[in-house]
DNA sequence: GAAAAAAAGTTTACGGGGAAACTTTTTCTA
DNA sequence: TAGAAAAAGTTTCCCCGTAAACTTTTTTTC
């Protein structure tokens, strides 16, 4: 039930110089953390991007919609779509003030918080798991490095 | 030219532990690397997925197609459609065997041993381009966390 | 050695994400 | 202050990538 047997007793490739291109390993490391993402929230219907969304609303209730994705590098359209689901699932409220009608405030509804709040927990165990082939002071520097290299500054451990 | 003002005067998002999320941070690295890609082979009709498929058989011409996809944690309906692709651009060779007529080998046409020739220095610069906001010892500590992160082994610098 | 199971790719149908053009509202400017 | 320019989202259209079902060939099994 485990797979142990992850490496097929097939040909083997060689990489060559391609592991040392970040582009290539944050490809595979992605894979690897969507893995973590949809094992540990087995059987929910929610995508990283979505719980992302939902969780920085929370954060920061009553922001633009604009702000939001500039932020979390989400594309206008792309966000217009992934707002419109969540308003669509009961969880985020949309709101156009009238001091600027062309923008879009968000904030989250009682069920949007509540979704949150069920959440957070298997979030951070999520966080765990992502780590467990690294000891934790490798996980530390690897997420330390990322925030560098992405440019994000973040005190949060 | 630079673009220095990365950071509009806009409203500041707080995005709490969510900075401590690997998926969330290989995501937001992933873009700045793409970035870097697509800035470093400007105008280049090329995508990342591809050329580091055309690489791979550069490397080990003759192996199948299944081979390489799993490798590269390419799904078999994709790989398909990437292989056509690189098939139609005459840079890659399909070769059913006889031993095996489920199985397809790949190769590289004359073409496509040129098209790697020609862009391989631009695929190591990048590397150096990737790094840029790193120093050397944390680009190679990054590197070599992301591999073990992906379960990659490999021994390149 | 024929039927069943497995293996390797392919086809089809669909969703995530993005670029470009568009609408509406606000700000700038002559 | 009327017209131009900018800002904020949205709509449309398209491509990448995936899942599920399918085809063909090979291997198992009885």
């Amino acid at each position: 039930m485990n797979a142990p047997k992850e490496t097929f007793d097939d040909e083997r490739v060689n990489l060559g110089e391609i592991t040392g291109s970040l582009g290539f390993l944050l490809r595979m490391a992605q894979l690897k953390a969507f893995d973590f993402f949809f094992r540990t929230l087995d059987g929910e219907d929610l995508r990283p991007g979505e719980f992302t969304v939902i969780w920085v609303i929370q954060l920061n209730p009553g922001l633009r919609q604009g702000t939001f994705a500039r932020t979390l590098k989400i594309k206008p359209a792309h966000m217009t779509k992934l707002i419109a689901r969540l308003v669509e699932q009961g969880l985020v409220h949309r709101e156009v003030p009238e001091d600027d009608r062309r923008s879009v405030r968000l904030s989250l509804t009682p069920e949007g918080e509540a979704f949150v709040a069920r959440y957070r927990d298997q979030f951070l165990h999520l966080h765990l798991a992502e780590r467990s082939d690294l000891t934790p002071e490798e996980a530390r520097t690897l997420i330390h490095l990322l925030r560098r290299y992405a440019g994000i500054e973040g005190a949060a451990t």
